[in-house]
DNA sequence: CTGAAAGCGCTAACAC
DNA sequence: GTGTTAGCGCTTTCAG
C-alpha cells in the first residue's frame, strides 16, 4: 500500500511542514510549488523532489482563501419534473466535470426549479463558486437575470437575445432549418412540427428554424401543423390525431421526449413509419436510435457543449478575453422513419 | 433592486466589520452567530439585528478552513457510455443537492470512468469533501475500496458484500422476487430473464431475487432462459430469438435500457404485447411508462435514494450514530403488459 | 459574559 | 534569491 493511501488519516503535510523540514521559509517553498516569483532552480528542484516523495498536495481550500477564489464552478441543473428524463443534462454534466478536472477546477452542483432561485441564491452567498454554468436558457431567463445583477462570472449553454450573456449553443434555427429542408426536398409535402414548452429558447429556435425552411424554399406552409408547448401525452395524443386526420407527411418533434411519445401514440393507431407518417427529432438518446424503424434526427456532441462551457467560464474567471458566443456542431442523420 | 444583490460587487462583509461596527469583538460576533459559548441574550440579539439588516452571510470556506472541515460532500457519477442514458443518477442527484443544502452542504461531483479513479483521487486529495456519495455498486468496487483505504467517510448507494460500508438501496432481491412470484401467479408457465453487466450488484441482486421466486413457489426453471450481460443491442437481439423460438410466456428485464431494446427488437419482429409474449421491467423512465401497452415494472423513488444518502452521510461526518443500512421502498406497478 | 491572541494553510507585498 | 510579515475570514483556547 503506498502512503499516498494514507494522507487521510494522518494530518496532511503543509507547505510549512516542508518548510521546516528543508530549513527553508513557507515563501519559498509557496514560490517553489506556484513557479511566481524569482527563484533558484536548485532549491525548486528540492522542493519538488521532496514533494513528489512526500505525496504532498497543496491545500486548495488555503490558497483560495488567500486569493479571494475557490477554484470551484457551479452548475444550475434543472429540477423540473420532465427534464429529468432527459439524458441532455447528464451529458453536459459529464463534459463540465471533465474539463473542470483539466483546468483543476471542481463542479459544485446544484438544482433550479421553475422560478425558485432559493438553491441558487444559496450556493452565490455561500461562496463556494468563482462562476456559474447555466444549462439551460429560459424566455427572460431568471437565474440569468439574477446572475446579472450580482455581478458573478457566468456562462449559459443555450442562447438568448441578450448579447451581454457568454454562450454556448448549437446553432438549433440553422440546423433545424436544414433538417427541414431536407424533408421539403426528399418529397414531403406536408410537415407538422411538435415542440415542447415556448419557454425554452431551444423551442422557439427550432420553431424558427422549421419556418426559415419554408420560406428559403418558398414553399408554403400550414401554420395550424405547428404545436407548441406539448407538455403532456394527452397533447400530443390530441395533436397526432389531427395530424393523421390531415394526411401530413411527416411530423417533426422538437426534442426525445415528445418524439417517444409521438412513437407511442402511432404505434397505439397502428400507424406504421416511414409508410403512412414519416418522423424526424432531435436526439441524443440511444433509446431513439435503437427505435425500430431507426429515427432521423440532429445529434448534437452534448458533452462537447459542457466541455467548451467549462472552458469559457474559466477563461472568463482567470480574466482572459472573453468569447461571447460558441457554436458547438451538429449532424443530420438520415434514418429509415423519412425514407 | 435590494442591496442584497449588490454583495457580489462590493467586498462582502465580513466578522470584523460587524464587531467594528457594534464595538464588540470577533470573538463576540462569531458567538452570537453559532450560538456557541457564553453569550447575553442583548448583544446576541443586537447582532442578529445587524445581520440581517445588511445582509451579512459567513464565509463558508474561511470557517472551513478554522475547522478543517468543507461543508461539501462529493458525489461519484458514473461515466461510462450507457449510463448516460439511464435517468437514475439524474434523479439521485437531485435527491442528494435538495437534502444537501437542507443541511447546509454544498454537493461537489465528479464522475468515475470503469475503474480509473483518476478524478475521484484528485477530489480527496484536493481537500474539497468531507465525505463522498458512490452512486452505484460494483462487485469488488474499486472507488469504495479506494475510499476505504483512504478512510474519507462514505456511504454507497447499492449494496455491497462488505458489511462495513453504509449503504442505502432498494431491496432488489426482494423486489424482483415479488414482482417474479407474482408472474408466476398469474399463470406465467414460463420466464426469460434479462440482465446487465453482471459486475453491477444490482443485477446480481435482481437475479437472486428472481431465482428465489422459483425456489419458494418450488417450480422448476430453465436456466438456459437467464441472460446475463447483456450490454449490446446484439446481444438482446440474439436473446429474444432464443426465447421467442421456446415459447417463453413472459421476459422480465432488469433495467430499462435493456427493456427499451428488447421492446424494440420484438416490435420489429410483430410479436405482439401481451398477447404473445408478456414484458415486465424495473424502471424509473418516463419512456417505459408512455410505452403501448404500459410495461408492468418494479418502481423505485429514486429521489428518496439520494435525500436518504446525503443525509447518513452528513450523520456520520457529523459524528453522529451511524446506520449501516437504509432499505428504501419499492412498488410493483401492474399494467397492461403482463396482463 | 467578553476579548486578545493564535491558528487553519496558503499567498503577497516588502525588505534584505 | 530568500525571508519576514501581514492577512484571507473564521474558530478556539485561554484570560479576565
Amino acid at each position: 500500500m503506498e502512503d499516498s493511501n494514507k494522507q487521510y488519516a494522518a494530518r496532511n503535510i503543509t507547505i510549512g511542514d516542508i518548510a521546516e523540514e528543508l530549513g527553508l521559509s513557507k515563501t519559498t517553498v509557496s514560490r517553489a510549488i506556484s513557479g511566481k516569483g524569482r527563484i533558484s532552480a536548485s532549491t525548486k528542484l528540492k522542493v519538488q523532489e521532496y514533494i513528489r516523495e512526500h505525496n504532498y498536495k497543496p491545500n486548495v481550500i488555503a490558497k483560495g482563501l488567500a486569493q479571494s477564489k475557490t477554484f470551484n464552478i457551479g452548475v444550475i441543473l434543472p429540477a423540473d419534473a420532465n427534464l429529468t428524463e432527459i439524458p441532455f443534462f447528464q451529458s453536459c454534466l459529464m463534459g463540465i466535470c471533465e474539463e473542470a478536472a483539466n483546468l483543476d477546477y471542481d463542479v459544485v452542483v446544484t438544482t433550479v426549479k421553475e422560478d425558485d432561485l432559493t438553491l441558487l441564491k444559496r450556493l452565490i452567498s455561500n461562496q463556494k463558486v468563482d462562476g456559474i454554468i447555466l444549462t439551460r436558457s429560459l424566455v427572460n431567463d431568471a437565474p440569468a437575470r439574477y446572475l446579472k445583477e450580482v455581478g458573478i462570472p457566468f456562462v449559459m449553454i443555450g442562447s438568448s437575445e441578450d448579447e451581454s450573456i457568454v454562450q454556448i449553443d448549437s446553432n438549433h434555427i440553422a440546423g433545424c432549418c436544414e433538417l427541414t429542408s431536407i424533408l421539403l426536398m426528399s418529397g414531403c409535402k406536408s410537415l407538422a412540427f411538435l415542440a415542447g414548452n415556448q419557454n425554452h429558447i431551444v423551442n422557439r429556435n427550432r420553431y424558427e428554424g422549421f419556418l426559415k425552411a419554408f420560406t428559403d424554399m418558398k414553399v408554403g406552409m400550414d401554420e395550424s401543423m405547428i404545436f407548441m408547448d406539448m407538455n403532456n401525452k394527452m397533447l400530443i395524443d390530441r395533436a397526432i390525431n389531427t395530424i393523421m386526420e390531415r394526411h401530413i407527411s411527416c411530423i417533426v418533434c422538437s426534442d426525445d421526449l415528445i418524439c417517444s411519445r409521438v412513437l407511442a401514440k402511432l404505434d397505439e393507431e397502428n400507424y406504421t413509419i416511414p409508410n403512412t407518417i414519416k418522423v424526424a427529432s432531435f436526439y441524443n438518446s440511444a433509446h431513439l436510435e435503437s427505435h425500430n424503424p431507426p429515427i432521423t434526427a440532429l445529434s448534437i456532441d452534448v458533452k462537447d457543449l459542457g466541455v467548451t462551457a467549462a472552458k469559457r467560464l474559466i477563461e472568463m474567471i482567470s480574466g482572459e478575453q472573453i468569447i461571447p458566443k460558441t457554436w458547438v456542431n451538429y449532424e443530420i442523420v438520415l434514418k429509415k422513419s423519412t425514407k
